[in-house]
DNA sequence: CGATTATCGATTGTCGACAATCGCCAAGCA
DNA sequence: TGCTTGGCGATTGTCGACAATCGATAATCG
């Protein structure tokens, strides 16, 4: 039996986040220590811990005697996060392809099960969380302690660009489909086949974004 | 013409980081708040702050209420470094073969260049700052931002095991031959071989540091 | 005597006050 | 007019004080 005994810093990043990923804080929207001091009920050196947080995550920016801000999006943001994403992914998938025991194929399909179920399901938010959710499982699934500690900020990011654009531009893509090569080719035991596959996918899937958002841009243009 | 403006933050983050990774402060050693702001003549949140700081590098460990220590190092610790770092060199291996130019050929020479001039010099110093630098230069060359800040932290903690080892167990690697490949792979234009080469080269580091860290282990038992 | 509880010193957690710095705009000047 | 300068409001940068928490040890109790 354990209480909650996060510090007042990691609650306030958490909600902070939680703020911009659902985009109740949009890019580009300013934040000052003090409103957000009183937002939250805490004092300013908490919210400026947090905030410093949540820019190693590369959620927002400093500037210097000026303020804080949310980082805008860009192509050059989506590439960036996409093929970032790759270079971790692969190693885990990798890892995880080398690895493989029991336990380690039945949480990687039921992480694929729940996608299979999230596909059915009209709830927006529940797809998004069954794809990134099995993207955090391989990495983890890696046993590798540095490279989960990267991901984690880099796939709160991801979220952040996949609720953004979902909600510009609602998915249609397949998850079962695109998610199955993934789970084959780690099952399969060979690491180069896996980290292939998995790099493959991000490839895919950032090239429908930069689609997507080139539409976007035409659109308001 | 600029002075340097950097925040009392940032100054004492660099100060600590060399002080760890030059072996000042050992694996293990305990680092309390007002001790450091006594020593570095800042208060206490700054201290804090650059505290945070490292620990998002990986240098140091917080545990709540009880305080800081510097991180250990291990086998674990090794061989996770070294895979993330093959991981990110590899994507940015990549993405300069592909995208190479004058320019980036020519700044690629010039830190092999340098490789080559260090290998003769006697002071181990100026190897390691070389060898780090060569890596360092093909990240950046990369023009990936997120990559570089990301490969930022992470090459601060090489560096730290690189020094570390190097205190141990002097290193015997030659330079020129260890690193060639690698320019060459990256000039052919093929990111598939410039990966590959890059990768390879993080992985004979990585049983080379074992080897090291075993016959010191064994040493000391 | 063993186990539980109270106490203590040390350290971090949190906070608001004051100083430093920035961007902006108006005033002054050539 | 066009440029520099000075002042102003807003915001962050820095700091030390006080509270909360921890681990270890001493005190207490059955």
């Amino acid at each position: 039996m354990k209480i909650d005994k996060l510090s007042f810093v990691d609650r306030a990043a958490a909600q902070l986040r939680i703020e911009i990923l659902h985009g109740r804080l949009l890019p580009g929207a300013r934040l000052t220590e003090i409103d957000l001091s009183e937002q939250l009920g805490t004092g300013r050196g908490t919210v400026r811990a947090a905030l410093s947080a949540l820019e190693t995550e590369d959620l927002i920016v400093k500037q210097p005697y000026s303020g804080w801000s949310v980082r805008d999006i860009s192509e050059k943001e989506l590439w960036e996060t996409y093929t970032l994403r790759g270079a971790l992914e692969g190693l885990g998938a990798r890892l995880v392809a080398v690895g493989k025991n029991k336990e380690i194929e039945s949480k990687l399909k039921a992480a694929f099960a729940r996608l299979q179920q999230a596909e059915a399901s009209e709830d927006s938010g529940e797809r998004v969380d069954a794809d990134l959710g099995f993207h955090r499982t391989i990495v983890d699934l890696a046993g590798h302690a540095s490279l989960s500690r990267q991901y984690f900020g880099l796939s709160n990011k991801v979220e952040w660009l996949y609720r953004w654009s979902e909600s510009h531009w609602p998915s249609r893509i397949d998850l079962t489909s695109w998610h199955r090569p993934i789970v084959e080719a780690i099952l399969s035991g060979d690491p180069n086949v896996a980290e292939k596959a998995i790099r493959e996918h991000g490839e895919s899937s950032l090239a429908d974004d930069l689609r997507d958002f080139a539409e976007l841009r035409r659109r308001s243009a």
